[in-house]
This record gives C-alpha cells, sequence and structure tokens, in this order.
DNA sequence: TATTATATTGTTACCGGTAACATATTACAG
DNA sequence: CTGTAATATGTTACCGGTAACAATATAATA
C-alpha cells in the first residue's frame, strides 16, 4: 500500500540539497497515496473532508510546492508567454513590457521577457530557446521585421510549429502571424497637419534609421503628407538619427549647420520623445527659444513629456492597448487555429506648448 | 532494440498539436536509441563520426529542440534567475533589470522579471510562484523590506529552503541573506556638502514615503547631514510624497505656500530625478529661475538630467553595477553555502547646472 | 441482509529527457 | 586466430507530477 519508491536520495555530492521536499515526501507522511495528494492540490471534490484536511496540514507544514517542470512535462503549459523585444531601456517598451505583463498576469500567465538588440537579426540562439521553454506563445515587439532579415522568415516558421506568435510592429513584410499595429499613417498626418493648420510651412523630421522599417515607412508617411499638403518636402528636411536624445542633438546640429539660415525649417517632428528631448536642448543651446524660434513635436507621449521646458505634444501611440490586445490575442489562439490578420490602434495626438498651440487632447480619427 | 514506447500518441483531442517532436521520434528515425541522440545533443565524445553525422541531420531537419522542462525535471537546473522588483516603469528599476539581464546572460542564464507593488507586502503568492518554478536563484531589489512587513521573513525563509537569495537594498533589517546595497549615507551627504560648499543654507528635501524603509533612512541622513554642518533642520524643510514627478510637483507647492517667502529654503534635494523634474517644474511655475531662484538636485542620474531645463545635478548610486553584483553573488552561493554578508557601492555626485556649479563629474568618498 | 450505486483511495503508465550500467563492436596485441 | 581493452550503442530506472483505470469502502435500496 506504500509507496514503492524508496524515500528520496538526499544529497548528490557535496552539494546542497535545497527544497527537495515532493510529492512522494507528502504522500508517505500523510499516508495516502500521490493520487491523493494531486487531488488535494488540485481541489478534485471526491476527497473526504477529514483526508483533506490530513494532507492539506502535512502540505502546509512543509511549504510544499509542486514543480512547474514536472506538471509541464506532464502535459499542461507552463502558464507563460514570451515577449521578445529591444532592450526596456527604451520608456516606450517599458510601457509595452508592463501592460503586457499585466494583462498576462490578469489571465493567470506570466510573461518573460526577452530582450534583443534591435539592429541584430533574430538570433537562431533566441529562437531555441523560445522553444526549448516550450512557452505558451510569444509577443515579438520592435523592428523586427526590418529589412530582409536572414532566415526570420523560415525562424518564425519554426517557432510557430511549437506555439502561437504575436507580433506587435508595423505589418511590413507579409508575416503569416497576426500582427497589432501602431497608426503609422496617423503618426505622421496628426503633427504634420497639427503644425500646418498652426501655419507652419517649413517641416522637418528628424530621427530613425532608414534602415529599420518603421522609421522608413514614417519617413516616407512624412513626405507624403507634406506633398499632400503642398509643402516643400526638402530632402535637407529630412536627418536621420538613432533612437535615442544624443540622436537628436546630433540630427538638430547637422541639419542646422548645413542649412542656410533662411532655409531652417520652423518646425520638427522627431522620430521619438527622447530624439526630441536631445533636439531640444541642442536648439536651445544654438540660442533659439521654444516654441517660438522652433516647434517641435515628440512621439510615445513620455512620462516626462509635460515635464520638458516647454512641455512637449507627442503622439501617443497607446503600446500599452497594443500590448493588451497582444496578449489577449495570443492566449485566444492558443489552440493554434493559426488565424492571420491585424489590428491597428489609432494613434493620438496629446497637444502640450512645445508648438506654440494649447487646445488640449485633441484626437484625430 | 527498437523504442518500446508507441509512438507519440498525436492529437489530445480537439487541441493542436504543435511541435510535438521528442527526442523518441529522433531516435527511431534515425535508427538508434534515445541515449544516443542525448550524447549527440550533449557533444559526448563516444558516439562514432557517421552515427552523429547522421542523427545530426535528422535533428536538424526537424529543427528538435529539447524540452528544458524535462531536463530540468531529470536533475539539472533551468539557468534561470529570478528578479522580483517594482514595475519596471520606474527608470532606476529599469536600469537595475536590464544590468542584471545582460550579467546573467552573460553567464549562460535568463532573468525573470517578476514585478510587485512597491506598497504590498511580498504576496505568498509570489513565493509560491518563484518556488514552483525551481529557480537557481532569486534577487531582490526595492523597498521590500520597509517597516515589519507581515510574514515577510518567513516567506525568505521558506524561499531560501529552495534556492540562494540576494538583496539589494538598504540593510534594514536584519536579513540572512547576501545584500548589494547603495551608499544610502553618502547619496544624502553628496548633496548636502556640495549645496553647503555653494553657500546654501536653507536646504530641503522632499520626497518618498516615511513609511518605506529607505526613504526614512534617507531622510535622517538628510537630518543629521545638516545638523553636522551647522545647517537649520526645519521639519517644513521635509515634505513627504510619491516617488513620481506628480508628487514632486505637489510637494514643492505644499512646501512652498505653507512657507512664508522669507524662510524659503534655496535649495531642494529631492528623493530621486524624477521627483525633481516635477519640483522644476512646479518652481518654474512659481516664477522662480533656475538655478539662481532655487538650486536643485535629483538622485539617479536617469538618462534625461542632462537633458532638463537646466541640466539636472543628481547623485548616482550605479544601480548597474549593484545588479551586476547581485548577480555574480549570486551565481556564486549557487551551492547553498548561506553565505550572510553585504556590499556596498559609493554613490557618485554627478555636477550639472541645477545648482549653478559646473565643477564636472565630481567623485567623493 | 444482500446487492448495487457511490464516494474514496490506490496503482500505474506516461510526460521528455538523462545517465549509470549493460551489452555489442571493433581494434589491437600476442 | 583468439583474448582483451577500448569504443560505440542500447536498456532502463529515475526526475516529480498527473490522471485514467482499478479497487475498496461506505451508503442506499430492495
Amino acid at each position: 500500500m506504500e509507496s514503492i519508491r524508496k524515500s528520496r536520495t538526499v544529497g548528490s555530492g557535496g552539494k546542497s540539497v535545497m527544497g527537495k521536499i515532493t510529492i512522494y515526501d507528502i504522500a508517505r507522511e500523510a499516508g495516502v497515496s500521490t493520487a491523493t495528494v494531486t487531488r488535494v492540490l488540485s481541489g478534485h471534490p471526491s476527497v473526504r473532508a477529514d483526508t483533506r484536511e490530513r494532507v492539506q496540514r502535512i502540505i502546509d507544514a512543509h511549504a510544499y510546492t509542486p514543480s512547474a517542470s514536472a506538471r509541464d512535462l506532464e502535459g499542461r503549459s507552463t502558464r507563460t508567454i514570451g515577449i521578445v523585444m529591444p532592450p526596456v531601456i527604451n520608456p516606450y517598451f517599458t510601457r509595452l513590457y508592463n501592460a503586457a505583463y499585466e494583462e498576462a498576469q490578469a489571465n493567470g500567465y506570466y510573461a518573460a521577457l526577452f530582450q534583443m538588440n534591435e539592429n541584430q537579426p533574430i538570433r537562431r540562439e533566441l529562437v531555441d530557446e523560445l522553444i526549448r521553454r516550450r512557452l505558451g506563445g510569444v509577443i515579438f515587439a520592435g523592428n523586427i521585421w526590418s529589412s530582409e532579415r536572414s532566415g526570420l522568415k523560415e525562424a518564425l516558421e519554426r517557432l510557430r510549429n511549437y506555439m502561437p506568435v504575436v507580433a506587435v510592429c508595423p505589418p511590413a513584410t507579409q508575416l503569416d502571424c497576426i500582427c497589432v499595429h501602431s497608426d503609422l499613417v496617423g503618426c505622421s498626418r496628426l503633427p504634420v497637419r497639427h503644425l500646418h493648420t498652426l501655419g507652419h510651412r517649413r517641416i522637418a523630421f528628424i530621427g530613425g534609421s532608414m534602415r529599420l522599417s518603421d522609421a522608413s515607412r514614417r519617413g516616407q508617411n512624412f513626405l507624403e503628407e507634406l506633398r499632400a499638403l503642398d509643402l516643400p518636402d526638402d530632402p535637407a528636411y529630412h536627418v536621420d538619427c538613432g533612437y535615442d536624445a544624443e540622436g537628436g542633438e546630433r540630427a538638430v546640429l547637422r541639419m542646422l549647420t548645413n542649412l542656410d539660415r533662411r532655409r531652417w525649417p520652423t518646425a520638427l517632428i522627431a522620430f521619438n520623445d527622447l530624439v526630441a528631448l536631445g533636439a531640444m536642448k541642442q536648439l536651445k543651446q544654438m540660442g533659439l527659444r521654444l516654441p517660438e524660434g522652433m516647434a517641435i513635436i515628440g512621439c510615445d507621449n513620455q512620462f516626462f513629456c509635460p515635464y520638458t521646458d516647454p512641455p512637449m505634444t507627442s503622439v501617443d501611440l497607446h503600446p500599452e492597448e497594443m500590448a493588451r490586445s497582444a496578449v489577449r490575442e495570443l492566449l485566444l489562439s492558443h489552440d493554434g487555429d493559426a488565424k492571420t490578420f491585424s489590428m491597428m490602434r489609432d494613434a493620438t495626438l496629446v497637444v502640450r506648448e512645445s508648438c506654440g498651440a494649447r487646445l488640449g487632447y485633441r484626437k484625430l480619427g
């Protein structure tokens, strides 16, 4: 009647024997079978009250917690999803991750973060890692699909063989997966129109590396918008730079020193708020007053936007909502139907003082 | 000679059968035993070259990746450590996590982030989760040890029964674990002395909730420092607030409106840069010029410090270094020696323009 | 009280790998 | 050509749980 297995052989050599209490130990001590312990653990109804209580007491006494690996192995999911994105250092991705984490948690899942360098192709190593862990699904975010990354398609296909995949990114390449993306057209249109309305004609765009798809997409949209409004689309009004404040500084310096003062733009649209932050600093350093000397609009509506001087007008792409949608879709597609569709979240322009208008919260479809 | 197990019974009901290739499938297809496949996987030498090649080809063909759970269950570690801290929304913790992630990765480990609300006690649920996953170790960061949290000690003890624990926090309560902490004395001393040197006498401190240990510690240190320099330690010069910019705004408003103008402080030390950011905004809104009207020093030396107006002087606690040390200690203590000691990283004052001095990078022991 | 239905509990075959130990090959010396 | 060492490969017992199925105890019904 007793468990056949010999009691745990503790101490594997000199190594410590941390927390080696198993379900067998509990079963033995309670004088029941492991099946009964499992039943108590899962709250199965057919356990007599006194038995349940006795087993539970022993579980509590040892603070026994069943191993996730063992459970997982047995067939049930680890209730973990993966989120692959650029380092969380960029506050945009911080927000994205945070929202995903909360949404996952609300659904009883854990969101494991995998950070990848934005400029590098997805390493095979990473895909291996994801598969090895047999996650319940993966969300990709960021400029992952940029240019024709070597083996991306294959890697994704392989991954999808193991788990559902959702991407939070511009629907660039045709990918066979659910894709949640931001409104890249609105993201360019909103600030351009806003500035146009305020009377600006020479509008410049700084930021993003054109090698990365969504930056180049944004650049194109920006140009199209300018043309649509009959504004000058001078190539000098477009300077490439990185994603950070330092890039913004450099970009402004480069653009303005290369340009005759009379041709200076009167407004700047930055790839993101970090770039805008750097741009603002450089502009002030060059003696310009903001927003009179130069209007500026950022993107992402970061926490610091209300606190810049002047407070920064910015486009909000609502990463939180995208993250939440992504997680929901991922959990829904859990059964591997391999649905393929994309959904978009509208951009919103949050008007502050950095371009001289003070219209409050303005939402443009 | 063939594998005894019947070939995988695919399709558990109507659910999808994603990536169900196991080591048995590979073994069968290669006409070898699973042991041989394992050998090929682990690079064991005693496999004939042609066998190895044949097996490897099949592994590659199926892009087979062994399950982490199964391996884990068999006894080896998941090579994962956990990092428990407040939401990554606070950029200080972002830096902390990021550095830990990189250090872990450099050692072949994965750093799993567990976010907890700073104001809540560690939920038993969380500890369960950590144990359930049988992590290789856990790092706690943030104000976890604040006040006498119910059951913290017990939870920690239980956790330590399963895995090594390292804390990145002020060594407040006596905890039986390795503790890496920042220089809380220097963190108060550096800015106070700096301001004193610049001739300030009325220095105020805003931020942090006194209920949380490291905030109150900082508050105390601040007062001690004032007294040591014979500066006024008026209680009105100390306003509690949260950890964010909004809290900073409110705190400044509250402090200054409650104070006769002649008694206004001439310098402000903020709990962190976010608080300082809010304070700066409020100060400007009240018509003060910075740094002439009010000097201000933040803490954490966040990425935006060089970009505030004026650029913000700030204390750097070097969270990255603490994170790296924590990870290293954790991996070292892997064998459960249960060492208990604490190590401190010195604080550094990074001088910018927000207090009227421009001395460059100044390090004070 | 015999009998059947029902409530409890136990037995056991996996889950996907790993590695100790057993066995089969091959290589080489005598 | 045979014996033995060295290689290469197979067998099998776990790892810690789960749950289908079997078995037993208890309650309900005839």
